[in-house]
DNA sequence: GTGAAATCCGAAAGCGTTTTCGGTTGACTC
DNA sequence: GAGTCAACCGAAAACGCTTTCGGATTTCAC
């Protein structure tokens, strides 16, 4: 392996200045076109790659974001983040920028990276997943004037920039379609209340079954880590309420699949006794016994519609509170949610309080 | 936000110059303990961090190591990828190190970017995952002389650095487990030939056969993409042959998925009639109804252990032959390996042959 | 044919490090 | 007390690019 053609090789070749080159390549006004298409056509025939360390530099730009992959829990979240990365990856490799991913394993270390890149700038803007309600990381990023978005809201995510599911419609949307097959006993698995986006999934529940003038027992709002064991242990705990219900909304897939568990433990049938709905639409989800329904949102364009969004921020200066996109979850229809049955609950009648 | 502490305002605050400050602050030989205190001191009250790229521009180094993410096939690889990135990223941190994703969408893509890595060198090394017997990348990546390492093996490996788990032994144990529950009629659901390790892991369960001089049919040696559906077909071929197994080896954990749905449908109950044992260990095995037996490799360590390598190469020149490593999977005990039952398969007396 | 305005390009100064090379000390030898 | 040798440190040259500034042409109007 030679050296890699250098700016400097182009020029001398050409009879021009480094200057020059430079500045056709990089297509600025004061250049001639004929002299662009010369240096252009030389520039690809020697394979000219710019240092990049140089370029950067030079620029005072960095041409990389970074991704901050969460790793505490690590249950079937994998695929998530899996799929989100795919599309970031994609959409920066159009404009060949990097991505760096940030892997810290606590909070402190999370804080103090942020401190590090907004002195070094050597990472351009940040995408954040796993947002909490009350995130500290949304004022810190602000003070340190890092560019970034999140994925999913935070209470303190009014002025910056995110792209989110509308988790409240999509609950709304899930519990009415159990409406819809004929339930009224509907209970709701949600998550720890410090994820923002498990207030809004409660939230959307409840408005369905306000919007047709359904109640439950306050009982019936369970809430569960976000594992398959969190929610094997919510399900069973509905199960053991005075009127149980027969048909639970879940707050993640992960839920739902423990929920399964707890309803098998009890001899009961997902789907059949109990109609169950996950969200996250997971395809893992298509090959459970018997397939679970969940909501789906598409992870792929999520991807590149964050890096897109962040790239505009960082090299157009968009403003960040501009920047704010809610996107629809869809159903994913399979067999946990069908019409209730009679059998179920035993103390139907006596207990059925519509 | 003020300017970030440079070397020089170092230097001019403790009167020396920047050269001097570079060293102590890289613990060069030629620079007295007292120096190198008062410079750490200063760098550390300034919190000073170095500008990433004139630093890397200057060593010619660039500290960032590359991992190559598969993308085409989503189903829960996600998990096994994040999980081993969570593992490469841990360990470059510790050494200040950056972790570069590359998402390439098709193979030719991959080697144009490797490519043009080899050009710019902003990558010093990288790992790739998912090797092919026939794997065009180590030819390329040799000849680049780009450093990396592979996690897995193929037939070009045997010069190049790798990581990978001793497949062939993981399915003579598999099997052997099989036959110690008291099983003679063991099948194979394989992996598409292209793929290095399914060769390794049909050998170990054909060994283990051997071995134990079990002889099955060849009708018992099946291959299925690696997909949940994959998995579904090859099953139901097996149930199909003129006497069905009672037990059977999977490629993987979401081939093993797709076998125990393709069971259902005819009636049968994995870990019953028909016992399976999968591999990966993923963690979602133990919350599938029945969980799922299954073997499993440590991925966060086997991350570390990867950026370990590469930086032993990529900083002091080791040899990448003298890093080849083979780890051992483990039996990870769940429900669906049991003893056989006397009703199956139906024509036992008939077509058993032992 | 003159002045002004475009148009195009080169010189040179960065960007913030690393690293080579050489020079200045002071201690130590005989 | 001249010479030797470490021990320390500074000057300055890279590293390869961007970008400002201004200079040389050419073009155009009048």
């Amino acid at each position: 392996m030679g050296k890699p053609t250098r700016l400097k090789v182009i020029a001398e070749r050409l009879n021009l200045s480094e200057s020059t080159v430079s500045r056709a390549l990089n297509d600025y006004q004061d250049i001639s076109a004929h002299t662009k298409l010369i240096v252009r056509n030389m520039a690809k025939q020697l394979d000219y790659q710019p240092n990049i360390h140089a370029k950067r530099l030079a620029s005072g730009k960095s041409e990389t974001i970074g991704y901050v992959m969460p790793i505490q829990e690590a249950q079937v979240t994998g695929q998530f983040i899996h799929e989100l990365m795919a599309g970031i990856a994609k959409a920066l490799a159009k404009y060949g920028w990097d991505l760096c991913v940030i892997a810290p394993q606590t909070t402190e270390e999370e804080l103090a990276i942020f401190k590090k890149i907004a002195r070094t700038r050597h990472i351009s803007g940040l995408v954040i997943t796993r947002t909490f309600s009350d995130d500290p990381r949304f004022q810190l990023l602000q003070e340190l004037e890092i560019p970034f978005v999140s994925h999913g809201r935070s209470q303190e995510s009014r002025k910056t920039a995110w792209l989110d599911v509308d988790n409240e419609l999509a609950f709304f949307d899930m519990t009415n379609h159990l409406i819809e097959l004929g339930h009224k006993r509907i209970a709701h698995i949600g998550g720890p209340l410090h994820y923002n986006f498990a207030y809004q999934r409660r939230d959307g529940w409840q408005r369905a079954l306000k919007t047709h003038g359904i109640k439950v027992p306050k009982t019936y709002a369970e809430t569960a880590e976000l594992t398959f064991d969190g929610g094997c242990h919510a399900m069973q705990r509905l199960l053991e309420v005075e009127s149980p219900p027969t048909a639970v909304c879940c707050v993640s897939d992960v839920v739902a699949i423990g929920a399964m568990q707890a309803l098998r433990k009890n001899g009961l049938r997902p789907g059949k006794e109990v109609s169950l709905i996950g969200y996250d639409g997971l395809e893992l989800g298509a090959w459970l016994d018997p397939p679970l329904t969940s909501m789906r949102q598409p992870l792929q364009s999520a991807g590149e519609k964050l890096a897109q969004i962040l790239m505009k921020i960082v090299e157009r200066g968009s403003l960040p509170s501009d920047n704010q996109e809610l996107v629809r979850a869809s159903l994913v229809q399979r067999e946990t949610a069908n019409a209730p049955i009679s059998s179920w609950p035993p103390n139907r009648t006596q207990a059925d309080n519509q």
